[in-house]
This record gives C-alpha cells, sequence and structure tokens, in this order.
RNA sequence: GGCGGCAUAGCCAAGUGGUAAGGCAGCGGUCUGCAAAACCGCGAUUCUCCGGUUCAAAUCCGGAUGCCGCCUCCA
C-alpha cells in the first residue's frame, strides 16, 4: 500500500522490513485532561491504520504511549489538588472510557514515561558519552542541537532558520538556545527521581526514543503522532535516537491532519475545544467516528455539531439498509427468477474501488463513498419487485451484507446489530431534544385510531402537531412507526 | 519573516493526465388516503484566478489571490 511519508514529503509504497512484522509506534496522550475531537481524530486515524495492516496479513506490534509526567501534569495537579500521578492516572482512564466507546483497540504495549525512567538516564548518558548532550551545573541534560548533522530533516527546516524563533528561559544554562532538554533537574515541589546529575525528571522527547527502542528494536516501521508534533517533539525524538544508535530510527512517519473549528485548529491554547464525552452525551459514539473518517487523515477537518446530524444520517442510510438486508435474506420463499449481471458486476467493481481508495495512503474518505455505492446497490436490488425474491438476489444480498461487515471491520465501523442500533439511535435523538416519550406514543395511538376510522383530517392534524415536536409518523406494512425528524 | 498545506456544486467531500465518486439539503417522478422511508431522474460544460507543457490537465509546471498550519505547550 502507498503511505505519505513525512520524512520524504511524498507517499511510498510502504512494506514492513521485517518480512511479515510490522512495528508502528504512536505518540498517544499527555494525560493532564480530557481528550477532545483531536485527540479522537488521530486515535481513529491510527487505529484504521492498526486494522488495515492486520487485514493485509502482516503481524503488527503497535505501542502507544502516556504521558504521564510533565509541566502541564504538574499544574494540572497543583489546580486540582492532587499528586501529579493523580492526575495522570485520573486522565488515562477517562482516556480508556472515551476511546473503548470509539471502539479504538487497545495497543499490544501502552508504555508510560514513568516506568521508563532508568532507560531514560541510560540514553542520556550514552548521549553524553558521544558528545551530543551535556550536563550543566544545576542538574539539567541537553542535547547539542548543533553536533548533529541534519537536524531539522523531519519537519523540513534548517538550524540557522530556527535561531530566530528559540528562546531561552529564565536560569536555563544552554549552550545554545537551540539545544533542548533531555532531563531537567527538579524545582521545589516538583515529583523527582534520582539520576547522576541529581534529583530530576525527564524531557518530553527522551520517553518516546527509550520506550520504541525497548519494546520494537529499530528502525521503527513507522512512526505516528498529530502534525503538531513533527516539530519538535518527533524532530527532537529521531535526532537523539539517530545520535544515540548511529543508525535509522523510523522508516515512515505518518502525521494527522488537525480538527478544526470554524477553520482554525482545535486547541487547548485556543479554548476551542469540544471534548469527547461532550460530542458523546449527544451522539452515539460511531457517529463520531464515522465522522472523523469522512475526510482524508492529512487535511483539516472541520468540527460542528450540524456536521455530525448530518454525518449521523448517512451513517443511519446504511444501518438501514443493512436492516433491509437482514430482513430480505430471512425469506424463506425464492423463485428462480434471474438478476441481470451487471448488478453484481457493479458490486465486484466496488469491492475492487473500496480496497484502491484504502492501498491509496489510507483514503477512508473515497473508501466510504464506495460504501454508499453498495447501499445504493442493495436498495435498487431490494426494491425492485422483479429481482427481490429471486434466488440470486439472496445470494447478492448476502454478499453485500458480508461486504459491509468486513469494510467496516477494517473501519471499526457497521459491526452493531442493525435494528438494536437504529434502535439506539432513536433514543440518542430523543435524548438529545428532550422528547416527551409517553406523549408521542398518546398521540400516535391517537392518530392510529383516526386512521383506521378513516378520519384522514384528524390523523394528518395529529401528524402535524407529532411533526412540531420533531416526530414523523410513518406508515408501513407492519403499522405505524416514528422517528425524529 | 522562514517552511509547509489547502482552494472541487447551497453545504461536506473523493478524485490514479483522458473528459467530474459519494453524503447532506433541494426539485420532479414511482410508492402512499396524504405523507415519510426507499428507488428513479435532475443539478458543477466545470474544478479560486492568470499563464505554460501536452493530442488531452481538477490532476504536471510557473505566477497571483485567499485561507490555514508549524516555527512556543498542543493529537
Amino acid at each position: 500500500m502507498l503511505l505519505y511519508n513525512s520524512l520524504r514529503g511524498k507517499k511510498e509504497e510502504f512494506f514492513p522490513l521485517g518480512k511479515d512484522h510490522v512495528r508502528l509506534y504512536v505518540c498517544g496522550i499527555t494525560a493532564y485532561d480530557y481528550c477532545h475531537v483531536g485527540h479522537a481524530r488521530s486515535a481513529v486515524v491510527f487505529d484504521v491504520l492498526v486494522r488495515y495492516l492486520c487485514f493485509k496479513g502482516w503481524k503488527v506490534t503497535f505501542v502507544r504511549n502516556f504521558t504521564d509526567i510533565d509541566d502541564k501534569i504538574i499544574k494540572r495537579a497543583a489546580a486540582e489538588g492532587l499528586s501529579a500521578a493523580e492526575v495522570a492516572e485520573k486522565y488515562i482512564a477517562a482516556f480508556y472510557e472515551d476511546m473503548d466507546l470509539l471502539g479504538i483497540l487497545r495497543a499490544d504495549h501502552e508504555p508510560r514515561a514513568t516506568e521508563h525512567i532508568p532507560g531514560m538516564i541510560r540514553l542520556s548518558q550514552r548521549l553524553i558519552e558521544k558528545g551530543y548532550a551535556y550536563a550543566t551545573a544545576q542538574g539539567d541534560v541537553y542535547f547539542r542541537v548543533r553536533t548533529f548533522e541534519g537536524y531539522g530533516r523531519l519537519s523540513g527546516r534548517n538550524i540557522e532558520e530556527l535561531r530566530s524563533g528559540t528562546r531561552v528561559e529564565p536560569g536555563e544554562q544552554k549552550e545554545d538556545p537551540l539545544d533542548f532538554a533531555l532531563w531537567k533537574a527538579a524545582k521545589p515541589g516538583e515529583p523527582f527521581w534520582p539520576s547522576p546529575w541529581g534529583e530530576g525528571r525527564p524531557g518530553w522527547h527522551l520517553e518516546c526514543s527509550v520506550m520504541s527502542e525497548e519494546l520494537l528494536g529499530l528502525p521503527l516501521d513507522i512512526h505516528g503522532g498529530g502534525q503538531d508534533l513533527a516539530f519538535p517533539h518527533h524532530e527532537n525524538e529521531m535526532t537523539q535516537s539517530m545520535a544515540a544508535t548511529g543508525g535509522e530510527f523510523a522508516r515512515f512517519w505518518v502525521h494527522n491532519g488537525f480538527v478544526q473549528v470554524n477553520a482554525e485548529k482545535m486547541s487547548k491554547s485556543l479554548g476551542n475545544f469540544t471534548t469527547i464525552r461532550d460530542i458523546l452525551a449527544n451522539f452515539l459514539p460511531e457517529v463520531l467516528r464515522f465522522f472523523l473518517l469522512t475526510k482524508h487523515y492529512r487535511s483539516p477537518l472541520d468540527f460542528s455539531f450540524d456536521s455530525m446530524e448530518e454525518t449521523e444520517k448517512a451513517l443511519q442510510r446504511i444501518y438501514q439498509t443493512m436492516a433491509l438486508l437482514r430482513e430480505h435474506g430471512a425469506r424463506t420463499k425464492w423463485s428462480n427468477s434471474a438478476l441481470p449481471p451487471e448488478l453484481e458486476e457493479e458490486l465486484s467493481g466496488l469491492e475492487n474501488d473500496w480496497t484502491r481508495a484504502m492501498e491509496d495512503d489510507l483514503n477512508t474518505a473515497g473508501a466510504l463513498g464506495h460504501v454508499f455505492g453498495a447501499v445504493r446497490l442493495a436498495n435498487r436490488m431490494l426494491e425492485n419487485k422483479g429481482w427481490q425474491k429471486s434466488t440470486p438476489s439472496r445470494d447478492l444480498g448476502a454478499r453485500i451484507l458480508a461486504d459491509l461487515h468486513y469494510w467496516g471491520q477494517a473501519l471499526g465501523l457497521f459491526q452493531a446489530e442493525p435494528q438494536a442500533w437504529l434502535t439506539g439511535l432513536k433514543d440518542s435523538r430523543v435524548r438529545r431534544k428532550g422528547l416527551d416519550v409517553v406523549r408521542v406514543e398518546e398521540l400516535l395511538a391517537v392518530r392510529q385510531q383516526a386512521r383506521q376510522a378513516k378520519d384522514f383530517e384528524q390523523a394528518d392534524a395529529v401528524r402535524q402537531s407529532l411533526l412540531d415536536m420533531g416526530i414523523e409518523a410513518r406508515d408501513t406494512p407492519a403499522g405505524q412507526v416514528w422517528d425524529v425528524a
């Protein structure tokens, strides 16, 4: 498959270095607050990548870390009156709650920075021995950026340009403003670990270098994360690892694009973020997951509740067709009439298109378009009175259902039992709109009676008042049903 | 200022140099007591603009304009 490699700025054919074994490392969260849509996107994108790599028959070892010690956690701990460890614990637990709902598979290893302090100290020592790093009198250890040939390769920067952007915090004893911290001396009241340079804590970039090497071995096949991590985090991570080992760090760098709000990046600092739990209070988790896959993973994606409602309808359409296909498959009488061969050919085409989209840099948006192609095909077949009872239609229907299930496994969608899902959707909408179900049922009963009495004037009047409440009454062969408009 | 990305119908969005997927909304038809759902049909002679390469460009090259991101913590 083709994957866009940030290292070279183009799509490249991906294959694992070990014959059938992909080693994948993705930067997880810093556990200091609830996750927002941006975190969800990153998690979903790499979840789909893992699922798809597995589909291709490769064995995947996936590592996703937690940063459980850093400035923001310490700050948050002070604000919440907890220890840094307690803050990390709390938000890691919240992460699992949110991500489990979104259908994010657990990684094979989910290490925390604080579990790898000895390794980080060893890596720092290695770098000092090689002359790439130095310790200051006050117990900080910095990486000497200028000693590393090619710094800036990943993020497309050169050292001279970076110069202007850097600044030195008061009290820092850097040799050069560009140098970044490997180890930070503890300030009073901060959590610390003993080290050859005194009590302190690791810098941010170090953990990923250490954990990826220890758990997967270098070079990694793929290293992933959000676009905003490319610089400085990934650049520094790559630099220190390559300096230490003298070899390659990661063969492919994959970066997902941002979630935006009104065309601006959703971020903590701008305060324009919506948490996953805010969304799940109003929408089914699968709707959010689907939404996050409706655009190519490298492009910016604008989030809004309006888009969520739109996505909800689109996903509902797929489940509705799945429900119809289930019903259709459960028929007991079949005729021998034929089905035009084009239908099967069309489906084969869609199957190929789906795979081609996924093979092309994980184009989930394109792939979803082809899923709808299959939905339309199914509906067309089910609707046709000449076809719907035929044995070939039974087989084609089963094949479409199997395709939807298969595609959905790779995307982490469409796995629910259709009727149950549709019922869940209705409940979710009722809750969101604060509807009074008892009142709705009463009105429906009135309309039912009026209809039976052929008093269509009253029946329509009732339907109008239901509509005013946001309820749509529908008459089907099976009787009256309703849905949230 | 440096580097990078994006500009496709009312909105969202895919698009491998060969003549514009799909979703939402809208309109017409089938179905229906009337509707809804579903299906069928309609909708960009055109892909921000201007040049260039080519038999052929939304797709490649150059330029302009606009928006965004990174350069500082950030998925």
